[in-house]
DNA sequence: GCAGGGGGAGAACGATCGTTCTCCATCGAT
DNA sequence: ATCGATGGAGAACGATCGTTCTCCCCCTGC
């Protein structure tokens, strides 16, 4: 096995048991044991568990960006692509494993003791409502308006996945998805 | 010192610690240190780890209720009630010890090993929609929509939460609140 | 004054964990 | 065929943690 393929093993192996235990609760061992690469070659390739998670995390970050990306680019609308971004939450909700955010998780973990984590919980956050800054402001909104009411989306997305998470449930998204309905009308985004 | 002093002492310490670092990362030694309660007393107390913890998360749930309770019953009309729950938000994530909701972040670290974390987590954030229901009930709104109303306030509070201990920043209060507003605004909800 | 019991300080114990080390098998190059 | 390097399996190590135990002090009832 090359070190790329044992790489992305282990990468999976600890982000499929992290996100089901937590992070503190398993071993470099059951990594290790479920991802068939030998501590040896673990070490090797991540130093420390800290690093480990880092990776973990950052590669996280970039699944999420580039799937709310592909969601929201599969819509015309600046309207329809918002909301996008909800329907992409409730398909992500109903999958077996999902216990919440990563990065809620991890910063509710570990956040009070690892920079690291901090850091990356807090970017991908702020990138979250960058992307509907962004979305907005094709719109044509104000610019006033729409850092305001980006930040209003990212609540609401966050606590779609807080809720989600803690209630097992993928009805967290369609109120989200609701109430950020009501919020674009509102705002008189209407296409 | 008698018991219930000791044991008001062993949960305020915990419920500290647990805040600031998480649970895992806290020993039961630093918890005996900043209560000043011996541990053979606080084993007498509460017989595990998870005791105490499970402790601290239910006398924290009767806190944060009594909180909002109170916060509410200072206002008049259903939607300023409503809109109260978002200040009181405010005022909290201004506090120096803020780092999130202990039951998101509890949830976060343990609900996938601890069913009795998760229950407690569960409990919590249904007696925050339920509060909601009950207020926007008064307010004489149609039945059906009360709930999704509801649901959806509730999603927007524990956005506020979870994106306030991650930016730590208190401006997620105020952006719920707005958005809350909007909410009611829309849905009729004027007194 | 004295026996006894409850409580405090902290050592001790057993388990677990992150990390490193040992030993051995494999394999390509000469 | 032999050498050297590579990597795997898993033992070993040191630290930490939850929990219990030991020892001693102090206080109370007679």
């Amino acid at each position: 096995m090359d070190a790329a393929t044992a790489e992305a093993r282990l990468l999976d192996a600890a982000e499929a048991l992290f996100n089901e235990r937590g992070v503190q609760a398993v071993g470099m061992d059951a990594i290790r044991s479920a991802s068939g690469v030998s501590l040896k070659r673990l070490y090797q390739l991540f130093p420390s568990k800290d690093d480990l998670l880092e990776a973990v995390l950052r590669r996280r970050d970039e699944t999420v960006r580039s799937g709310i990306e592909r969601a929201t680019a599969a819509h015309e609308s600046p309207r329809e692509r918002v909301l996008a971004v909800f329907d992409h939450l409730e398909e992500w909700f109903g999958q077996d494993a999902f216990r919440g955010c990563s990065f809620i998780n991890a910063y509710g973990e570990l956040g009070g003791v690892s920079p690291g984590v901090a850091d990356i919980a807090r970017a991908n956050k702020r990138s979250l409502q960058d992307h509907f800054a962004t979305l907005l402001a094709a719109a044509g909104t104000p610019a006033g308006h729409t850092d305001r009411l980006a930040a209003q989306l990212a609540v609401l997305a966050n606590g779609a996945m807080a809720t989600a998470g803690i209630t097992g449930s993928q009805d967290p998204a369609r109120h989200a998805r609701d109430a950020a309905k009501t919020l674009l009308d509102a705002a008189d985004v209407r296409s």
